[in-house]
DNA sequence: CTTGTTAATCGTAAATTTACGATATACGAT
DNA sequence: ATCGTATATCGTAAATTTACGATTAACAAG
């Protein structure tokens, strides 16, 4: 943004937001969608899988990790990472929990 | 991006990635966490609550609507606001859907 | 110690986002 | 018809994001 406006909002809504910011991009989906389903991974596979040059994926790999969906790990010259399960679970708790739910079976009709 | 790569990302993970980015923004959470409180609000209440300006609320408004997850309704001279409970809904099932989810209580204690 | 491999970081260009004020539009009230 | 209110859109400046190649760093193997 021009102007941060950012101090102006809740921690907990900046919080979600962040975690959101961290999930708005497909080759972060992706990432986080391999590691949830092969428990861990190296950073080369990724490369692999990935339509996108080493230095890119690293760069979402480090934004996620910033975000701190998911955890490094150093492993001789590689690089292992993997769902940082506890702060990924109090992400989605998180729409739950700030009462962003879809309630009793309230039925609008007219919008 | 430089040079755009979504096409070269499933559908899937361009939707989920595209829902995440509508609350990559406090500014944006928030205003679905009052539309998912209230039901429904009119935009003028939005931006007393917001510290934005009138403009800057309605190009966040205009984001959450493309993005799908809530919808507008003309009201005289005024605009209401709610959730699209169907595209939220959506939207949270995606991440059980998509293989990111928590799975069995796996304690991964290296990383 | 040199070489090859893997991954992170740097520098940078292009695209996108965010914010604002100003303006336009739509509508109710007078 | 005119005025006031509410909201969307336009134009734009500043910040951020995204992508890449090149470079650096860290390590294993020889």
């Amino acid at each position: 943004m021009a102007l941060s406006r950012k101090e102006d909002f809740s921690d907990r809504d900046i919080q979600l937001a962040e975690w959101c910011k961290a999930m708005a991009h497909p080759a972060r989906v992706a990432i986080l969608r391999t590691l949830a389903l092969k428990k861990e991974c190296i950073c080369g596979d990724l490369v692999i899988d990935l339509p996108l040059a080493q230095s890119t994926v690293s760069q979402h790999l480090k934004a996620l990790k910033k975000a701190g969906l998911i955890q490094g790990e150093v492993d001789g010259p590689r690089s292992k990472y993997c769902v940082h399960q506890k702060n990924f679970e109090k992400f989605l708790k998180a729409f739950s929990d700030y009462g962003i739910r879809l309630s009793e079976k309230i039925e609008i009709s007219s919008c």
